[in-house]
DNA sequence: CTGAAAGCGCTAACAT
DNA sequence: ATGTTAGCGCTTTCAG
């Protein structure tokens, strides 16, 4: 074993009678030393075994070439698709990426927020969790000037850049399509409003059925988490109904599943009886039976796109303290679940 | 902004007149700090907008109160699951834990990991890609000395502890259950064999077979990387022998359902003519029609074990040189693929 | 082209 | 119960 501590800087200049701030230079390509001393340097620091504490680095440099990222829960496939975009960026502009999930609880994702601001992230991309109310703990981070970008779920209060979908026109392309297959009593199935992506989305639904002289019927909406359970609470709310629906658009792919699923179960026809819409794509929307209606959103490039701001705010010196938003694109699929063919 | 650095534990002291140290102890809450004091500081640490500065504790502790999680790719159902259980115990024990990606690259885990260990975590929990061939990177933990834990695919090369599901007894289920279920010609998709949770399932397999006195037939065994073009390839392969198979046993639930779906455009029945089973129980395995047998990993639970283990050795300062290999079991779910009803 | 020295922010002997 | 001091490993003026 001996007295086994990490080889440093100084033992590497200790060894080859030069100082440590050479050796630093040259393990770090800095050109006032010669190839020829840097060579040597590094030739050395490989036969010891030599590994840098980015650590010291980091607290030296006070920066810490990481970026964090927290979304809700990362085995949803839009945030995976996020999250490989952030790394795309960051990585091609040698960034580090710390993932983290607050499985959308609030008190989760303070402890992940404040503990990647004292590790000294140098910027924070973050989709917030449903239960999130208070941001103080984002506030540490607006309010030091550290760059911060929101996508999807973003937090109105706080002043940064943000990534977000087209919610409205999701909303609304969704309904459209849902009128124009016949549907006259069309509910919908949201998550918490103070979400600004639900209450967009809600938005569109009421706009379209506006527009297409519908009645909006409140006794159709249905607000809750959207889990699994939610879905099925929903569903079997809205059968209920003296006048029930013939289509559900709902707020995301788990609760359309949960809903065909047991529509079927008892026997009611989907598309013909109900016809169901979800949002978000996820994978297993292709795959059900029937297969799924859904909303696509461009995940990955909203990673790239929120990486790229990042990083730019982050390599600016100036901090102008001017936000960007940027709205990316929808793409309604229309699958076997809310489509009849005749 | 005047000159906006983050207050530190000096600022605070200089303002109440006492030393560094004493506010260090009392934001640590050590008992030699009287409770008045205490209280003092911190109520001078909340006005002041005092947050630690975690880099330089870490550096001076060579403690970094972090783990590192590295997974194929974490928007498998499987992954995810392992890294919950992980962070179940890890943020129970006061640890954060990192997460990353590797994509199933071997250069992309080597720079992950390096990175990991350069941020000086003090363990790691490593499922490896399944293109890693070079080892080196995880040689810097396993010969330095610091905890490591393998769960899933694991290395042999290395002695670590080990957290792996009972693949062998897994793939002989399979086999086993399509067996009785009356078929003579099992087909068997496999991934690349260097990795021992994919040899191990080949072995069950095979020995399934020859328990049952069936012949094992190497042209039944196709090895690829298990991707849903994989899965299509394969049994497109299969379908073009003479003497076709009446069930394949797939390496995982994505090649699992791109056979399905073939299968289902071609017009061949599954179960009736050819049933399929899958592997890891993703969630669309269950709602796609028709519902895919698999076998499901326990993999929150690996996930707690394997942080114990590795929290165990960071803790323990003894280190003995005695690793553990824990199996867990492994549940064949049947369901509609598999499953001829009469 | 290279070295000396100071310090990033925190902690832990060792005092007192 | 609190203060002094030294240093974790690295980078960076400032000198030469």
């Amino acid at each position: 074993m001996s007295s086994k501590t990490e080889p440093t800087i100084h033992d590497l200049a200790k060894k080859l009678n030069i100082s440590a701030s050479t050796v630093s230079r040259a393990l770090n390509d800095n050109p006032r030393i010669s190839q020829k001393t840097r060579d040597m340097i590094k030739a050395a620091a490989l036969e010891l075994g030599y590994q840098p504490n980015t650590i010291a680095s980091n607290l030296r440099n006070r920066k810490s070439n990481t970026i964090g990222i927290v979304v809700p829960l990362i085995n949803r496939h839009f945030f995976s698709s996020v999250i490989s975009g952030v790394e795309d960026v960051a990585f091609a502009a040698g960034y580090n990426v710390v993932i983290s999930q607050s499985n959308d609880e609030g008190e989760k994702e303070q402890r992940i927020v404040r503990s990647m601001f004292a590790n000294r992230v140098d910027g924070l991309i973050i989709s917030i969790a449903m239960k999130t109310t208070k941001f103080d703990h984002l506030q540490l981070f607006a309010g030091k000037k550290i760059p911060l970008v929101f996508f999807d779920r973003i937090v109105r209060e706080i002043e940064a850049d943000r990534v977000v979908v087209d919610d409205f026109n999701g909303g609304y392309k969704v309904t459209k399509h849902l009128i124009e297959q016949g549907r006259k009593r069309i509910a919908h199935l949201t998550g918490p409003l103070n979400l600004i992506t639900y209450s967009d989305r809600k938005r569109g639904y009421k706009q379209a059925l506006v527009d297409h002289h519908l009645e909006v019927d409140e006794e159709l909406i249905i607000v809750n988490n959207l889990t699994r359970t939610d879905g099925l609470m929903a569903v079997q709310q809205l059968l209920k109904l003296k006048n029930r629906p013939d289509a559900i658009f709902c707020g995301n792919d788990t609760t359309a599943l949960s809903a065909i699923l047991h529509l079927k179960e008892i026997g009611i026809k989907v598309p013909e009886e109900i016809a169901i819409v979800g949002f978000s794509n996820e994978p297993f929307s292709e795959v059900v039976t029937p297969s799924i209606s859904t909303i696509k959103q461009p995940g990955f490039e909203m990673g790239q796109k929120a990486a790229q701001m990042l990083i730019e705010q982050i390599e600016t010196k100036e901090q102008t303290a001017t936000y960007e938003t940027v709205t990316m694109p929808t793409e309604l699929i229309i699958r076997e679940s809310s489509f009849l063919k005749r």
